[in-house]
RNA sequence: GCCUGGGUAGCUCAGUCGGUAGAGCAGUAGACUGAAAAUCUACGUGUCGGUGGUUCAAUUCCGCCCCUAGGCA
């Protein structure tokens, strides 16, 4: 049985990845499956820069509005769902077309990985986070390798909150977290064409810069009062989003504004750096660089004739 | 005009009781298996404001000059 095809399109911040992405669910009829760890949850649009409804040219979005962001939510129950999306859209004969960029959602969406049976336990996390406070990284550290040589092997010290994660997977017996680690991107459960949208540096960074200033002239900052009017926890994780936290810091301890909005660019920059550090070690990814060539605008004219170009060798298109 | 602080890495600053200097942030590269927009790792040569002097040796002490913040006029 032949694998099913399905598109990746990702990218760091602002690269356009919702644009093309939805240009090509037109040209090939596909739906696309939001991959981002932000725009799971509801009232978060302006800062997750969610692509509106009014925009979205009749394609379905999957992966959006699934979560409450007083609530955590975590890459598995991503992995479940979002694989759930897929089959829906293939028994519809459309073509999956995942955009976003959160590389490990994409991960575990694509390939075999195993997240195991333990869930994140707010009880033992927390207990794990006072031994912290109180003994330090070197001794938390030392406990995993007690009863997981193997992890702790793998974990730096510092790594605090992986060094929980493997505490308390190991101290379930469940076997530990190396058990159940592969080589998981050997082996796709899809035949798919990954594409990673690139820009210049320059030009990445200056998109980054107009975005932010755009979500404040958008509303984000009474996005956020109305997030935490309803509820949602200051730390929440929600609230660790890119723009949420600098501003709850603005609303909640009176820092400046415009210091708010600068740390919120510079941190979406570095942001995008790291993104694009994960999808370089993504061995099945195609680069389709963008831009440079002075419009700051659409991605689409030209690189959308590449993508098109790939897609009919793979003969994912005729 | 006078007095007092400052002028050291892209930025904020520490330091050298005289032997040419180091943190945080930024930046760059990397890691990443139920928090991933999170979390973590590695990487530090710059006329130590300018110019004269003292000294074997000055970024460090002294003189003058320039810039800057504040105070007094």
């Amino acid at each position: 049985m032949a694998k099913p095809k399905l598109v990746v399109i990702a990218g760091p911040t602002a690269s356009g990845k919702s644009d093309l992405a939805l240009d090509l669910c037109e040209a090939i009829g596909g739906e696309i499956i939001s991959a981002d760890s932000m725009q799971i949850y509801r009232g978060m649009d302006i800062g997750t820069a969610k692509t509106p409804p009014g925009d979205r040219r009749g394609i379905p979005h999957h992966m959006i509005d699934v979560a409450d962001p007083r609530c955590p939510f975590s890459v598995a129950m991503y992995q479940t769902s979002a694989r759930a999306a897929v089959c829906e859209i293939l028994s519809r004969g459309k073509t999956p077309v995942v955009a976003g960029g959160t590389g490990l959602y994409i991960d575990a969406l694509l390939y075999p990985m195993d997240f195991g049976r333990v869930t994140g336990d707010p009880t033992a996390r927390a207990r794990w986070e006072t031994y912290l406070a109180e003994k330090g990284a070197g001794a938390l550290h030392g406990e995993l390798a007690r009863i997981d040589a193997e992890s702790a092997r793998r974990l730096h010290a510092n790594d605090t909150r992986r060094v929980i994660r493997a505490l308390e997977v190991a101290e379930r017996g469940d076997g530990g977290l190396s058990e159940t680690r592969i080589d998981y991107r050997a082996a796709s459960l899809y035949n798919c064409a990954y594409f990673v949208l690139d820009r210049p540096r320059e030009e990445l960074y200056a998109l980054i810069r107009e975005r932010v200033r755009r979500m404040m002239a958008s509303g984000l900052l009474t996005e956020v009062q109305a997030l935490l009017g309803a509820g949602v926890a200051p730390g929440a994780q929600s609230m660790q989003g890119l723009g949420y936290k600098e501003l709850c810091a603005h609303i909640l301890h009176g820092e400046r504004l415009d210091a708010c909005v600068e740390l919120i660019q510079q941190r979406t920059r570095n942001y995008a750096k790291r993104q694009l550090t994960y999808f370089r070690r993504e061995n099945a990814a195609m680069w389709l660089s963008a831009g440079s060539s002075g419009d700051t605008q659409a991605a689409s004219p030209p690189v959308f004739e590449k993508l098109l170009t790939i897609l009919h060798a793979k003969s994912f298109i005729s």
